[in-house]
DNA sequence: GTCGTTGCAAAGCGTTTGCAGCCTA
DNA sequence: TAGGCTGCAAACGCTTTGCAACGAC
């Protein structure tokens, strides 16, 4: 049986209302700033919690530090800009990925980052 | 200037001769059987100065541990078991992945990370 | 009142580093 | 012989966990 505790709250609503995925130690200071005592175990507890109840997403980007995102978002992928380092959203996802798979591999899920230069910078 | 040694040569052929890449204690183990006094601390040291020297190249992906495969390879990508957690090399590629960008974007590169049964995990 | 949640501090764990002795060139 | 390399153990930084107090229901 889960409890909706003010911490939990505060830790999911940081996450829901950024507008980029955040680091653990982004996620400890932004909450910080609402509730002052708050502790850094609470943060690891909670994220695993709300992980499990579907509410956010871990974001891996090669060699960075684990991010968290809101889990409401639909499949989706990255582009990330060589030039200006922006990290965009894309909605699409590419077809017939499992074609590529050696006899006998099953594929369930799938992860792309994408570089490049966004048209801001590819236009410059 | 850089000492041709026993044990940074036994490293970096353990990670060359390997058919998927490892993780550092696998490296470790392997390279183990080979010299039977290694530390992991000249793993460590030797995975650092083989990067430097472009021998070898980590590979990252979502929650797992780095592992290094050797930088002579050709353009690839992975599949990762999610049974039995072993990261595989796929010499393939998915073709027209440019066609999911928004307009004006330039595709350079791209990391894709498949996740599944790998062919002995499926079959059980 | 029950028992999930929390802060604190200690423990874990993977990685790095200081050091003295070893080994390559 | 110089100085890069190594094993050992201690240090480090991030994450997890034990515990007693707290708080949601």
């Amino acid at each position: 049986m889960r409890r909706d505790t003010q911490r939990r709250e505060a830790i999911r609503n940081t996450i829901l209302e950024a507008q980029r995925p955040l680091t653990i130690s982004e996620i400890f200071e932004l909450t910080r700033q609402k509730i002052e005592g708050i502790g850094i175990a609470t943060v690891y507890r909670s994220l695993k919690t709300l992980q499990e109840d579907g509410v956010i997403v871990p974001v891996n980007f090669s060699g960075q530090p684990v991010r968290w995102e809101g889990a409401d978002k639909c499949h989706h992928h990255h582009f990330l800009c060589l030039s200006c380092n922006k990290l965009y959203e894309i909605p699409s996802c590419p077809e017939g990925l499992a074609r590529i798979l050696p006899e006998g591999f099953d594929l369930e899920d799938h992860d792309l980052l994408l570089r490049g230069r966004c048209n801001a910078c590819a236009g410059k």
